[in-house]
DNA sequence: ATGGTTTTGATTGTTTTTGATTGATTTGTG
DNA sequence: CACAAATCAATCAAAAACAATCAAAACCAT
């Protein structure tokens, strides 16, 4: 194995879970204890990671996950799930809207080759579109600091210089009669400004989403087709009757 | 096969695969080690792809470049002077627009209790406000790679939702008779909507640009304020007479 | 064909990377 | 606080990969 293919691997994995042994990376990697640590080492004076007695992990870039107790590693796999099926829905040549958050995030890698506009209003988002080698707009807006997200009227009035095929939501409630929903007001302005520039729209939610209700509405459900991970027909046969449900295969 | 063949195949190989062995290549041209070496020698002169310890990446690491800004520490102090002393410049409770940049950059940690407004288009410089507890507005564009300045008509019109007590902008060019240039005509749109929009404006430019001319002009001498560190006095004589020249103390 | 040029592949000695080993440092636990 | 276990940095030799060199093969124009 390559170096740098290598030490991708190591971020990548720090990345999904944030604080991540040497022993988990020699094992991973099939490297030595030694080889390991003189990846930790550069990767460290490259400002990648920060290592720490044991093995390494994140530097802070990420404020979002730190106000969010610790996910579990299962939790990213459904995300990640959900974004494949997301990003399968894009076609080559699409203009789509990226909103700010980690389901979303996870879609990225799925998306490169196929010659796509981007516009996002995460700048978390921002670095991977880079590295994957996707035409990235910025919206614009106030950066909110607990996210980086962009919010507030310079957000909304960003969104409204472009048109997109597909928009990608992420949101904190969704219900069967009060429809999606999060917390934040000034977030919900944005997304629901982006679904109405999109021709079509996705939701993306896991099944602790399903059921819930929070502060701001988004929109009504039909307004957006809903992609998630429950696979238990009875929690998601309401949301069928007046949406369509993508849900990951099992 | 061919040489440019061969290369062809080569280059193909890396995009699929993101790095690749040097026996790999060896096996899938039926060339001789000796005959590769040579290729990625070529292509890495083309700067079309990177070799590696044992092979060959694909050039996609713009973030280690992004993060560490690894210009030499006498070019990186005198940004940090004539950024200290453009900072000194704001007052309170002001509204300001910083361009992206290294030197724009620097000014941040000498801004911070301040209670600032801040918009920039430099992504870079997001992180740095964030963690100086500073209120950071976007202006929303097109994110250019190398960079990661926001650009384009995006940024120009996310520009216009703010009206700037001062702006501090970096160019490449410092001319008596041609005014502030920089190469990209797409940064210099922004940069000349941001002037037009402040109420003062201040050019950031260490002595290596005066005199320069670069292919975009921005704006006349005398539509900004010029900080630099050149001391010597005949050089700066001329731009005295156009403008307010601001020179760090030495 | 023939002389000259370019490309190729093998060989050389040199450099880089790697993994094991050492003793030092840190961490957790009683 | 002290002890044991784990982790660390530093060092070294082996292995892999490297650049440089050179002769043979392929190519080219005459």
């Amino acid at each position: 194995m390559l170096t740098p293919q290598r030490q991708q691997l190591i971020l990548d994995l720090l990345h999904d879970q944030q604080t991540v042994k040497l022993h988990e990376f020699v094992q991973a990697t099939n490297a030595s204890e030694s080889t390991i640590r003189r990846d930790l080492q550069q990767l460290e004076e490259k400002n990648l990671l920060k290592r720490v007695h044991g093995g390494a992990s994140i530097l802070h870039q990420k404020r979002e996950e730190l106000s969010i107790p610790e996910k579990s590693t299962k939790n990213l796999q459904q995300k990640k799930q959900i974004a494949m099926l997301a990003a399968s829905f894009i076609r080559d040549g699409d203009c789509v809207f990226l909103d700010a958050g980690t389901t979303t995030y996870e879609m990225i890698p799925y998306m490169k080759d196929k010659h796509l506009t981007v516009v996002t209003n995460g700048l978390s988002l921002i670095d991977a579109l880079i590295d994957h080698n996707i035409e990235a707009y910025v919206t614009g807006g106030f950066v909110k600091h607990k996210t980086r997200a962009l919010i507030g009227s310079g957000a909304t009035s960003g969104l409204t210089n472009y048109r997109f095929d597909k928009s990608f939501l992420g949101v904190n409630g969704i219900h069967p009669f009060y429809g999606y929903t999060t917390p934040d007001p000034e977030e919900a302005v944005v997304k629901s400004t982006a679904l109405a520039y999109s021709q079509e729209a996705f939701i993306l939610g896991d099944s602790s989403k399903l059921n819930e209700v929070t502060f701001s509405k988004v929109a009504d459900l039909d307004m957006a087709q809903l992609i998630t991970n429950e696979e238990n027909e009875d929690r998601i046969s309401l949301y069928k009757e007046k949406t369509t449900v993508k849900v990951v295969s099992p």
